[in-house]
DNA sequence: TGACATGGTTCGTAATACGTACCAAGAATA
DNA sequence: TATTCTTGGTACGTATTACGAACCATGTCA
C-alpha cells in the first residue's frame, strides 16, 4: 500500500504510530478480556465495576461511559446484581433515576482483577527501564487529557 | 486502598502507567469499534480483515491471532463471506486446512477503514510533537516487541 | 493397517447489544 | 392547575458473537 500522492501529511506520517497504538490496544485489551473471563465477567463488566470502584453512577451515566444504550445497561446490571456483585439503591435526587453502587462481593472481585491486571501488564512494560515508563505514561496521559468527555474506565 | 506494605514495588510503581495503558486501550478500541459499526462491522471482524490486508491465514492461524475458537471464526467468516468481503481457498500444501483471503469489496472496504482510523486517531496525538510522537511510537514498539507470539492486528 | 492428531464445520446455548415500545417522574407551558 | 414534553429506566424481540460438544476429512505415526 504505497501512497504515491504527498497530500495530507498529518495522517500518513503518523501512520506507525497509529499501527502502535493499535496493536497495544488489542494486547493490553487482551490481557484484560482473559482476566475477566477467568472471573466469569466480559469485558464491559469488567469496565464497569473499574467505573464503580470510585464512582456512584446513575444507570444512564454508565451508559454513556462505556458508549453503550441505556436498555443493554440494564440487561448487564441486571445479571451483575442477580450474581451479587452490584446493588440498585434510589437516586436521592431524582426519583426516577436508579444509581448503581459496588456489592461487598464485587467490591472484592475488582480489586483483585486489579491486582491480577498489573501482574498481568508487567512483563509488557518490563522492556522499559524506570525512566523510560516514567516517559511512556506522561506520554499518555497528555495523549488522554486532551481528549473531549467519556473516561476510558 | 492504601498498600501500606512495601512488598512488590514493581507492580505497585507502575500502576499509574498501567492506568494509562488501560484507559488509552479503551479510547482507541471505542474509536475502532465506532468505525467499524459504521460500515456494519464488529471490532474482531476489522481486526480480522486488517490482518487479511497482508496475509492469507489459514481458519485456525486466524483464530489463534485473534484467541478465539475455531467454531468462532468458522461461523465469523461464514457470515463475513456471505456478504462478499472475504473468500475461502483451499490451502494448496495441507488439504484439510482452508486459507482465507480478502475479496475485492474486502479489500476496499479495509483501505477505507484504516484510512478512517488515522483520521480518528489524529486528534488523539495532536496534543504531541512530532518529536513526543516518535518518543510515543518508538516506546510502545518497544513494549510490543519483548511479547511472546500473537500479533495484535 | 490401525490409532491418533489436526483442521473445519455443525449444532445447541449463553451473553451482549440494539431497536422498538412502554411506564414513571420531572420540567415546561398554557 | 392541567397539559404537554422530556428524561430515566425497563421489557420484549432479534441479530451477532462466542463457546462446548460432537462430527467428518485429512494427515501422521506406530
Amino acid at each position: 500500500m504505497k501512497r504515491s500522492s504527498p497530500r495530507r501529511p498529518a495522517a500518513v506520517r503518523d501512520e506507525g504510530l497509529a499501527d502502535a497504538l493499535v496493536t497495544a490496544s488489542f494486547v493490553i485489551a487482551a490481557q484484560l478480556s482473559r482476566i475477566g473471563a477467568e472471573h466469569g465477567l466480559s469485558l464491559t463488566l469488567c469496565r464497569v465495576l473499574g467505573i464503580l470502584r470510585d464512582r456512584r453512577p446513575r444507570m444512564s451515566e454508565l451508559a454513556d461511559y462505556l458508549g453503550l444504550e441505556k436498555q443493554t445497561m440494564s440487561g448487564l446490571i441486571a445479571r451483575a446484581e442477580e450474581r451479587g456483585l452490584v446493588a440498585r439503591a434510589p437516586n436521592p435526587e431524582d426519583r426516577r433515576a436508579t444509581d448503581v453502587i459496588l456489592a461487598p462481593a464485587g467490591a472484592r472481585l475488582v480489586e483483585r482483577m486489579r491486582a491480577e491486571a498489573l501482574e498481568a501488564l508487567a512483563p509488557l512494560v518490563a522492556p522499559l527501564d524506570p525512566a523510560d515508563r516514567r516517559r511512556l505514561q506522561a506520554l499518555l496521559q497528555r495523549m488522554l487529557a486532551a481528549r473531549d468527555g467519556a473516561d476510558g474506565r
